[in-house]
DNA sequence: GGCGGTTTTGATACCAAGTATCACTTTAGG
DNA sequence: CCTAAAGTGATACTTGGTATCAAAACCGCC
């Protein structure tokens, strides 16, 4: 687990939410498949919590900066533990996991946009599609719904 | 009106598909907000043609890559006519109208991500949201959520 | 530990975007 | 003009997510 939970819980105390049993549980869930999870599949694996809070959940800790939300290539949508600064995401296509990249050469992007755009960009997506080592030399479609990948 | 209607349908049929009365009463729908337009746009401005009808369409005209989809800030999926080659899109924050942009200097994106990678993407989506010089002055917050733009 | 105000929660209903089904209509071509 | 194939529309369904609202949990204070 590469996030720390207190430092979840600090985020949210320090905006005004309170860390509730209720939230810690779906944290804990988050964090345990941080690189890529669907809303429902964090839903189904959590039967003592309810819809509405998983995604009321989801909906805070995007806000809060915790979370981002990528989309696989099909436009299905994904949730990430944020990297801290600026950054982008890799996706598998097959198995949907995420990584993230930022100390790559793509840094002066923003910059490049304004020129040729003439006006500022107040906001970009970049998502780039590739096949995961795990899932490179695997025959086997496995794209899942839920959000999990490799067993 | 910036794409040939005489060159879609000849998209259509070099793929299999019929130029039938009611694909050209879409077409001609989304030829004429290329810039940007939601399905349900299109449906409720044709009375007369059915929801799955509008929305089969514009999938049979993303596959033939007539179309492409997009998303806003929000991530609602917004249409537009697809320029021929690889490109990126711009994004109108608040009036959500697209436009290309390919031959700008991010020409060298695609190789450049390959070597961060180190591994070659199979695609990506870059999308970069800014304020259109037609909203740039206006005050009012005109976002609409039925994909038309500027009257 | 109990009280009270605020926050959070869960059930439910709803919305937005899109797909599946299937009987019916168009269409192309002989 | 007939027929098979393609396309259409109504409807129901799915996925992802939000609104509502009464009930429960939480936190500071006494």
């Amino acid at each position: 687990m590469l996030v720390s939970l207190d430092s979840v819980r600090e985020q949210l105390e320090n905006n005004g939410h309170r860390y509730t049993q209720t939230r810690g549980v779906v944290i804990d869930a988050i964090a345990a498949s941080s690189h890529g999870f669907s809303a429902d599949g964090v839903y189904t694996s959590l039967p003592t919590v309810g819809r509405a809070t998983v995604y009321r959940t989801i909906k805070l800790l995007l806000q809060l900066g915790v979370l981002c939300k990528v989309a696989l290539q099909n436009g299905s949508p994904r949730y990430s533990m944020a990297a801290s600064g600026h950054h982008h995401h890799v996706i598998c296509i097959r198995c949907g996991s995420i990584s993230d990249f930022s100390q790559c050469n793509l840094d002066d992007l923003a910059p490049r946009l304004a020129s040729a755009l003439g006006r500022e960009p107040v906001g970009h997506r970049l998502e780039v599609y590739t096949l995961c080592s795990e899932c490179e030399g695997s025959p086997e479609v496995t794209l899942v719904r839920g959000g999990q990948q490799h067993a």
